[in-house]
DNA sequence: GAATATAATGAAAATGGTTTTCGTTTTCAA
DNA sequence: TTGAAAACGAAAACCATTTTCATTATATTC
């Protein structure tokens, strides 16, 4: 169901970064190695704390600005959350929905129905006469393991 | 398509706080008024800002503290958008599925196809071994009225 | 209709996440 | 190798939201 993890994504995410003029530096690879190989969603503050582990000189102000040159190019996106909407995730192409576990934070994509979707927004289209631009599909819950784990308790 | 603007909203909302154990003030009247009667998404400062029109004393604090009690007692839900996660919109009863405009913050609602969604989610439960515990859809665009407006520019 | 307990108010201060500033360091193209 | 420009991190600034606190308003009891 998932998208299968691609395992040279940050690699990917530094040649794109390089590919449009941006340079490569040691903060850098450790931000980037953190978002673009976790499947759970983070705040910057996750990431500043993770990537610390690997370079402790890091600052909390290049993960954000990584952060938002990550987004600028459409790698990274923002998920907003009943939590709280303070959250990345690696964007994968094409649009995806998002399934959440409320947990532990991990993130899987399903492409859903999307021909249905299509159909299903022409519709509401002509009926309320909006021109629909963004449809968000989110599912939260809690995943397989965290059920398993809160079983447990 | 939109649910039916109700009129006497405003004095449920009052008639519920007071039933839980809140006082009716002056500065609560007024901010439940604001909230209770529009149509489309406001942010705390919008609240404030249209508010203070009548009742010029009012502080920002005491928005945050009745948008508070309005939240907990499941009259307004605060809604995610592209551009922002701190806006307010009524909260029609039962589940409800948002349509936004993205210009004017026109939210309209509607029930979708809720058949197929639980069909729908519980394959997704299936397929992922997730426990669903909420969904979000949500459309964005531009309304009639904004087209129109866009149009004539 | 007063008296009273207490909830609610607004101003000001505190908080905390995010952004900006700035002097220094690093990258990368020439 | 060198130099212009990008990126860095520390500290300060910013700004939406929350907390504190002394004062005021509400609603209940007499």
């Amino acid at each position: 169901m998932s998208e299968p993890h691609t395992l040279n994504r940050p690699a990917e995410w530094l040649n794109c970064l390089q590919a449009n003029g941006y340079r490569l530096t040691a903060p850098r690879r450790v931000v980037v190695e953190t978002l673009a190989s976790s499947q759970r969603i983070l705040s910057p503050l996750d990431v500043y704390e993770s990537a610390r582990v690997r370079y402790p000189g890091l600052g909390l102000v290049t993960v954000y600005r990584t952060i938002e040159k990550l987004e600028e190019l459409g790698l990274l996106q923002r998920v907003h959350q009943p939590s709280g909407c303070h959250g990345f995730i690696s964007a994968f192409s094409g649009h995806q929905h998002l399934l959440i576990c409320q947990e532990c934070g991990l993130a899987e994509f399903f492409s859903g129905e999307d021909e249905n979707m299509g159909t299903f927004m022409a519709a509401i289209e002509q009926q309320s006469g909006f021109r629909l631009e963004e449809h968000w599909l989110q599912l939260f819950g809690v995943c397989a393991n965290c059920r398993q784990d809160d079983a447990c308790k």
